[in-house]
DNA sequence: CCGCGAGTTGACGTTTACGTAAAACGCCGC
DNA sequence: GCGGCGTTTTACGTAAACGTCAACTCGCGG
């Protein structure tokens, strides 16, 4: 009883479609290392692998991270069940560096929403006293 | 009864330590609109007022915010007292804009912690394999 | 007066992450 | 058999955010 929508492949411009990225982006991130999609002919065929993959680097990009420290992160994934322990071990380094940094993400999303409260009070303040001056 | 240290002045390497970036950076975010130091002669001298802004841009580059959308949101905040309704209009805008882009990061570090959690587990499952091989 | 350290001003270089345009390939319907 | 559409390859271009000199200038201690 295998999952039939897990068997389901894409052409390149649907998985841009549902991203909306351009296909040179997704061409791009195959160069980088990112994808491995199948090839029929000339033409890449991507399968749920690749889709997700590709979800993950756009989640890291919206993060800040950069295509190559994605990579990294997703090789050592890839080659986890035939890995040694030196691999692992940096494996669970870089887990950790990446932790510490949503960490000091989500203090910086605090206080940014701290800002934006500030401002906008301000800004609002500014606002009525327009209006006052144009009653007045 | 003026707070003292709110009136000191830093200079360019100063600021440098402060925030662990280059003088050249400094400079290139003056350039940007960023900052406005003073000048004695040709030399800059930074004021609080800078150091903050320094920080705001720092931390917005952090969530993934580039230096002409930081620059926006400061230049509509410094015109803020004698702004146009237009303008307190946009400066609104822009701050909603902002919010929902926060909103998103923190899904998405939700979601990355939660992939991170999964990597990690599959990475201890593959060190313990490799012990009990070792041992046997 | 001289050198030194800190700061400044161009100017050009570099990296990352793609955009864009040209030329060719392959399949499909008519 | 051929025009069109989607895809591919190759190559050059570009924007952002700085890095990296090189060539000043300035103030100061000796």
């Amino acid at each position: 009883m295998t999952s039939d929508s897990a068997s389901r492949t894409y052409s390149i411009s649907e998985l841009s479609r549902m991203f909306e990225v351009t296909p040179r982006t997704i061409r791009f991130y195959e160069q980088e290392g990112l994808l491995e999609p199948q090839r029929r002919g000339q033409t890449r065929i991507y399968h749920d692998k690749d889709r997700v993959r590709l979800k993950l680097t756009l989640r890291g990009k919206r993060l800040g991270f950069s295509l190559a420290e994605i990579r990294e992160v997703i090789e050592l994934y890839d080659a986890l069940p035939n890995g040694n322990a030196r691999q692992l071990q940096r494996l669970l380094e870089l887990l950790a560096e990446k932790r510490s940094n949503l960490q000091r993400q989500e203090e910086d999303i605090r206080q940014m929403r701290r800002e934006l409260d500030d401002v906008e009070e301000r800004c609002r303040e500014a606002l009525l006293a327009l209006a006052e001056n144009a009653e007045g």
